[in-house]
DNA sequence: GTCTATATTTGGATAGAC
DNA sequence: GTCTATCCAAATATAGAC
């Protein structure tokens, strides 16, 4: 009620100012490690995008990896909102072709933070507890959407992850910048579906 | 005819040794590497391990990359090597599943050594043509014993190749060290044979 | 072939003035 | 919040003595 305490506006902009930076900051790694590889991100080259001296880095991230801790969430963040953006329909077939898309397209925008966030690649680098339950978050949205298309089977679950990240890291260490293995997606799809869906008994083992 | 010239044995001990020499700088990296991650390799570390003084290894290899370089030649050397070992019969089906067990398997065992010859995680890296020609010389074996097996269609090979770096990538970023999925690598054979060898006209599209 | 010495660069990080 | 000054460790690499 008394003098000196007018809701705090000044520390609000304080905050705003110091959280743009950050951002701005976040924002020049990711154009780093896109042109220079995820590993070769460095706190100096990093400051000096950004006009500043390589401490002061320091004002807004308490570590490098504090910084690749960040990247991880901002990457697995992203991808939850495609896949929210993204209405999944009912259908099978059509639904495990949108998720495919969205992951596999996802892949192959981005090769560094592909490697950041699916591969193990940075020695020292662990996700936080926080960052990685977004990664989680990820992971649960698809076991719902591929649940809601009938599948529940453990096993099948693990079989489409893979094929999809087949796809993607192949896409990225092979062709990256064309479309080689994007356009299988409908095709992988088709085929994982046929071996998912099929009627009890078909299992066809050994012959050709 | 003259004096000096005695069939060289000395010169032969000399080389000998230095390959020796080379071959154990190789063996430490390779245990560093699987140990702390391809990308922490260090010279001086690696010297170390070796009883050396980092400058020495210069007189083995020219560079880190070269070190690298060599690894990348060896790791694709084994991979041939496998594939030689096993031999593969006509049955499509079976061939198929020694070919994704050898892969897979192999991947399994090392991710340094997986990521060094499938993923680009080392920003400076670049494999040497001679390098570089071995990977080719895995590919062209892998392509052979799958036209062998009836597979000739080139997107039918990118979908073999994306399913099972699927498997492989998967298992090393969520199970090293157990078996979720070196033990799809069956399911997923069948999965993939079931489509590639479908009979004409039986593509199913959108229905589940 | 291995060492000492050294150069150079870069890296991540802290203390303290302003 | 940003800077200067600094630290320390590590990196790759070369020159030259032994």
């Amino acid at each position: 009620m008394t003098s000196g305490t007018p809701a705090q506006p000044r520390r609000d902009r304080r905050r705003a100012r110091h959280e743009a930076t950050k951002k701005e900051i976040l924002d020049a790694a990711w154009s780093m490690v896109r042109a220079d590889g995820l590993a070769a991100l460095s706190l100096r080259a990093l400051a000096h995008a950004v006009d500043m001296e390589p401490q002061s880095i320091y004002t807004y991230f308490a570590s490098k990896n504090a910084i690749y801790d960040r990247m991880f969430a901002d990457g697995n963040q992203e991808l939850v909102r495609r896949f929210t953006d993204a209405d999944i329909p009912g259908e099978a077939r059509v639904a495990l072709r949108a998720v495919a898309r969205i992951f596999v397209e996802f892949a192959a925008e981005d090769q560094a933070r592909y490697q950041l966030l699916f591969l193990r690649t940075i020695p020292g680098f662990r996700p936080s507890p926080e960052s990685y339950a977004l990664a989680s978050e990820v992971l649960a949205r698809v076991r719902v959407i591929l649940a809601r298309a009938g599948l529940r089977d453990d096993a099948d679950f693990d079989l489409w992850t893979a094929v999809v990240t087949g796809l993607a890291s192949q896409q990225l260490a092979n062709d990256s910048g064309a479309d080689r293995y994007l356009h299988l997606i409908d095709q992988a799809v088709s085929m994982f579906a046929d071996h998912a869906f099929r009627p009890d008994g078909s299992a066809s083992d050994d012959r050709a």
